[in-house]
DNA sequence: ATTAAATACGACTAAAATAATCGGATATGC
DNA sequence: GCATATCCGATTATTTTAGTCGTATTTAAT
């Protein structure tokens, strides 16, 4: 409950790892993968969606691998986590979401306030604030 | 990801649908679960569990039920989340976790700070603020 | 050219967490 | 005594998350 995923997890560490080291570095997967004892595959397709997203810039082919296209100072935690896990939501309210109890529902808006200050709090938390400290 | 469970948001209902009675009426689990479509024995267990927790007092036997125990106000969302699920956890990083990661892990301090953020936010809100508006 | 090392990506399987149900016990007002 | 409740452990079902597999493609080095 409330828990972040793996997958976020992983990127994290991954940015955390690329910002550590010299600015022109290309970093692999696999460097990465070893350092930190991620499962391979895993951190690769999360990587991959980060460059799909132009977080990082991935360099295929032999002694390829990533590096920063961005500064981690503008990009928020909630820019990541939607990239790889979509919108925050505490709960489940949007229309087609088949809750049985949406229209009888006596939560639903303070709960939706709560959700919006937990997105509120990772809109203001950029991921240097995370790979810095 | 970053979900709050049916059991809490069940809890949160029937807290609130009992704080709509009149003070004294004793609310059945049956009257709540029917109103707000919410299956029976699980919010009979959520209730229990309340109960034990002497947020609500149980009234056993025909024509029982529960009734508040406490004022809401005095309350906080941190404490119903603790009895219902356990302590809050963005991530788990307890010595006993066997998360490979934990004596390499690079983003685990500030993983913390923003975990204590969301405890404090829950900490500083009431059931009352949840359960009026 | 061939090879080795890397990203790219869809499909699949495994594991864990959550949600719901079942079966019975106990209590109590009528 | 019976209907209606709480109580509660055990089990099952469902959903979400985590991880793996297989294969294709790119590219530097030889
Ligand atoms: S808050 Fe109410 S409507 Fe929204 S998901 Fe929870 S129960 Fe359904
Ligand atoms: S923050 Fe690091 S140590 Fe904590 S659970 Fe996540 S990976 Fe493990």
């Amino acid at each position: 409950m409330l828990k972040l995923t793996r997958k976020l997890e992983y990127a994290l560490i991954a940015l955390r790892h690329i910002q550590g080291q010299a600015t022109e570095k290309i970093v692999s997967t696999k460097e990465i993968a070893e350092t930190h004892r991620i499962p391979l595959q895993l951190l690769a397709k999360t990587l991959q969606q980060l460059a799909k997203h132009n977080i990082i810039e991935a360099i295929q082919g032999a002694h390829g691998g990533y590096r920063l296209k961005k500064s981690l100072d503008n990009i928020n935690m909630n820019a990541l986590i939607q990239i790889l896990e979509g919108p925050i939501g505490i709960m489940d309210c949007s229309a087609d979401s088949n809750c049985v109890q949406l229209d009888i529902c006596n939560i639903r808006k303070p709960i939706n306030r709560v959700n919006e200050a937990i997105v509120s709090m990772f809109d203001n938390l950029t991921l240097a604030d995370i790979t810095r400290h």
